[in-house]
RNA sequence: GGAGAAAUGGCAGAGCGGUCGAAUGCGGCGGUCUUGAAAACCGUUGUCCGUUUACGCGGACCGGGGGUUCGAAUCCCUCUUUCUCCGCCA
């Protein structure tokens, strides 16, 4: 959520800039600013009943202790009226609010001026291509056909007992799963993170803190019944850690990561993207967060960005990162950054990671500030980034790794999953 | 799932329906003392909104929401959470 602040000084400046994310919010920015005139008119009227009340009410507590009943009885008149105003503007000033709120967080966050111009993925720019060699044999197979062959993942399986794109993972297919999971978390502490297991469900608070509601209502799975949804990423327990929350500035960076399976409806997805690993509505992945002090954000951004590429080279995957063009960028980032790596069987670069800078826009959803160091309070920035995001990793490990003999795996997880080769 | 108790400032813990934004202790911050530190002593110590160049002033907030009252942290209703006991259970 932007800052009221910010859109006041210069909503011109709003409007135009988030027309580069390919929003049209004039309309949007003009009620919103109508609507914070009118709500701080009924402010300052309610205010000044509430008082009066107060005063009143004073009064008669003095004007009873010493007996004078009659005039209280005066006074008590006069607060009645007060009463009946200040109900009336208290309720209009809810509703206000409440639809300056519901505005407020129809509003996308502003890209940073170092964001590509562009409508679609085609405009993103290109800042790393990390080639590796590959040479597949002749009867190389895409992915879903190796899982087959050495029947390690089971995605009929899935079907008869769940549904599309809720697979099996079976034997060393579990155990290669296990292995990333494992080397990426260990990856993570090492570098600093704090590791955490959270909730699987989320509240509605937590969903509108970190921007999935009400934008992407309907990716979520929802359960009515205790109004729960399913998190479609660690990043919505592991960030919401800190709703409403004012931390030191000592605190700052904070740095957390956790493994969790991840839910996503994927509503209106068909074809080749979806076959196989390419995507599903249940998959695992080990998130980064950071929380930090807005000076430093998108230095942090780098760090983390640096941070997914050493995994990727680790495990030896070709892979590119593309800076996100403006029409490309989500809802809640000001920068994001995507990692894909090459399938070679299929011949697909598959993003396996997003790393984004939120600066205060989550901040101001949850409230999550910190005490800076004129001891005022101020809203953090918050980052995050899948490192790393399995099924699609584990598409290109098995086709860049086949071969005639078997599907090597790379050195770093032998010692997390106990063989070098399914075969 | 059933029965009971509770929820107050960073923490602990008071609070007859009327100067209660809230005693007191601890912690934090500033100072005096000290070569330095500790102890002791003095002072200070919430968030948000509105208004103001500023000092300030006004308003809201004692788990959330609603009600009673001229007036609620204090009374009533409701929801949530926590604790204790019983039941069930990986």
């Amino acid at each position: 959520m932007l800052q009221l602040n910010t859109i006041k000084e210069d909503p011109q400046r709003i409007i135009e800039l988030l027309r580069i994310k390919n929003y049209d919010t004039d309309a949007l920015v003009n009620e919103i600013i109508a609507l914070d005139i009118k709500r701080r008119e009924t402010q300052k009227v309610l205010d000044n009943g509430l008082a009066e009340a107060n005063s009143i009410a004073k009064e008669i507590g003095i004007l009873f202790k010493s007996g004078k009943g009659k005039e209280a009885a005066v006074l008590k008149e006069r607060s009645a009226e007060l009463k009946k105003e200040t109900q009336v503007l208290g309720a209009d000033l809810g509703d206000i609010k409440q639809k300056l709120d519901e505005k407020l967080v129809l509003l996308p966050n502003l890209p940073h001026p170092d964001v590509p111009p562009g409508t679609n993925e085609e405009d993103n720019e290109l800042i790393l291509l990390k080639d590796f060699e590959i040479t597949l044999h002749d009867e190389a197979l895409p992915h879903w056909e190796l899982a087959k062959k050495y029947d390690i993942i089971d995605f009929d399986l899935g079907s008869k007992v769940s549904g599309a794109g809720f697979p099996f993972y079976k034997g060393k297919g579990a155990g290669l799963q296990r292995a990333l999971i494992n080397f990426f978390l260990k990856e993570a502490t090492d570098a600093g993170y704090t590791e955490y297991q959270t909730p699987l469900f989320v509240n509605e608070d937590s969903a509108y803190g970190t921007g999935q509601l009400p934008d992407k209502d309907g990716q979520m799975y929802h359960i009515t019944e205790d109004n729960f949804y399913l998190i479609p990423t660690a990043e919505v327990p592991l960030t919401n850690i800190y709703r409403d929350v004012i931390l030191n500035h000592q605190d700052l960076p904070v740095k957390n990561a956790a493994y969790s399976n991840c839910f996503r409806r994927e509503a209106g997805s068909y074809g080749k993207d979806v076959r196989g690993l390419n995507r599903l509505h249940q998959f695992d992945k080990v998130e980064i967060v950071q929380i930090v002090h807005p000076d430093h954000s998108y230095e942090v951004l780098e760090e983390m960005r640096d941070y997914v590429a050493s995994l990727l080279e680790k495990l030896k995957l070709p892979y590119r990162i593309v800076k996100l063009c403006g029409g490309d960028l989500s809802f809640t980032a000001a920068m994001t950054c995507d990692f894909e790596v090459f399938s070679a069987a299929q011949k697909r670069w598959l993003e396996v990671s997003s790393v984004s800078n939120f600066e205060a826009f989550q901040s101001n959803r949850m409230k999550l500030r910190f005490r800076n160091e004129n001891g005022k309070t101020q809203l953090a920035h918050t980052l995050n980034g899948s490192a790393l995001a399995l099924p699609r990793i584990v598409a290109a490990l098995l086709e860049n790794n086949q071969q005639t003999d078997g599907i090597r795996i790379p050195e770093v997880l032998h010692k997390y999953s106990g063989f070098d080769i399914i075969s």
